[in-house]
DNA sequence: TCAGTTCTAGTCAAGCTGACTATAACTAAT
DNA sequence: ATTAGTTATAGTCAGCTTGACTAGAACTGA
């Protein structure tokens, strides 16, 4: 914070850089229970300013691509991830973010599904986190997941983006893992295949899990498309 | 559109240009039916691209101010309106948004009370059009208005913002009146007095509304903030 | 005084939700 | 082979919300 008063007028100068950031999420089996947890992948910083301390993997827009093709290359080159949704999550352009220039993010948010996040690169310079347990992170980071995670609690309660945290088939009661993971409290089991039974994106298959210690749950397949913001009504 | 193969060469070298636009709602009084209705207010171009087009109003971002600052000044500039209610949008980025060069534009929407509308300056390069009247915009225009009134039909539908089209005290026909200019539809008065009143952020007053030519009806008052994104939360 | 209008309260059936019970279908231990 | 343990799945029931509708209250203007 020092560091904010060492050039205002270098500041007042440059134009305000244009970033693009994204807020990843993915659902891994936690330590201790088991239980599918959400995890976030963080990049460390390797210059300054908050050089070693973790922050959301982002970059510069170039001028060949579009704002979601700019989140969606850079996902793949800092983590090696493919998103199975993606969607514009804020413009943040407060003063002060960074101490050295004035920033303005474009920030995304995406999930991606179990067998994309398992394989997924981890290095010195790239860690998973989970979304409970970040720490301090680089510039506002911190801020901006907590509204990342706000808005994916909404639309998992209103929309239907909770299959794109799960593979193509799946049983009722992982879906019901993925809403109690995500919105963190228990839900009742009968109730909640209910409420998913009711929904026409749904379609039961004829086939069932095999290989649990109990009466094997019947696979059902999600056949919707997301499709609300611009940028997915049609991408021209 | 000829336009765009002028000066690919510049386009590739100058960084993407950051600018901020607003799409601002107001009632106004419909002239044959005399029930309100949607109006936008919009700027003439008086450069090119798009020369003598109509337009969002919008500028250039500057260094002192915050997102949603840049957005109100430049609301305040070109429209002499404060806005009661001002939530960003949507950030745009198509490649090919403005012909002669890249422009990422951050939107916001705004909602003005009907007496600010009302004393608005209008001139030969600033003029109000019914929402769904608005003719061949400049740029992408059209596209974000439809997605602001998409927008704006979402949160009215959920959020309690209806009331930032209205002045301080308002009658439950009033809200009705309000609603069914954005939604489009009618509503049952008995039905939507009953929802509007179980709301707690509803207050009675003990004022009447008198003149009219009928049963006066009371008069209500809104005691809520609006708070939800970023910059509402607790702007630093 | 009465007709016309809107305001306002209330009723009723249909649908959804949360809490709960009960049975089905499998595995693992005895 | 039987039984206990576990999850899957269906169904019931009361409480709440919602849409359609009825009816009276309160004002104006003829």
């Amino acid at each position: 914070m020092y560091r904010t008063a060492a050039n205002v007028s270098e500041r007042q100068l440059a134009p305000p850089a244009l970033a693009i950031s994204t807020v990843i999420f993915a659902l891994r089996p936690s330590e201790r229970s088991g239980r599918p947890t959400l995890w976030i992948p963080l990049v460390r910083r390797i210059r300054e300013p908050f050089k070693g301390r973790w922050a959301l993997p982002g970059g510069p827009l170039t001028h060949s691509e579009s704002l979601q093709d700019a989140a969606s290359r850079n996902l793949r080159e800092t983590t090696g991830l493919a998103p199975s949704y993606l969607e514009q999550l804020y413009a943040f352009g407060g003063l002060h973010r960074s101490p050295s220039q004035r920033v303005v993010s474009i920030v995304y948010w995406a999930l991606v599904q179990p067998t994309e996040a398992a394989l997924a690169d981890e290095s010195e310079n790239v860690r998973w986190f989970r979304a409970d347990r970040l720490g301090d992170l680089a510039f506002d980071h911190n801020a901006i997941i907590d509204y990342a995670l706000w808005r994916l609690r909404n639309k998992m309660a209103y929309g239907s983006v909770a299959y794109h945290l799960l593979g193509e088939f799946f049983t009722l009661a992982q879906v019901r893992e993925v809403y109690e993971a995500v919105l963190d409290r228990e839900l009742d089991p009968a109730n909640f295949r209910r409420q998913i039974k009711a929904t026409p994106e749904i379609e039961e298959t004829d086939q069932y899990l095999q290989g649990g210690k109990h009466r094997p749950p019947r696979l059902y397949r999600f056949t919707g498309r997301p499709g609300l913001d611009p940028d997915n009504r049609s991408t021209p």
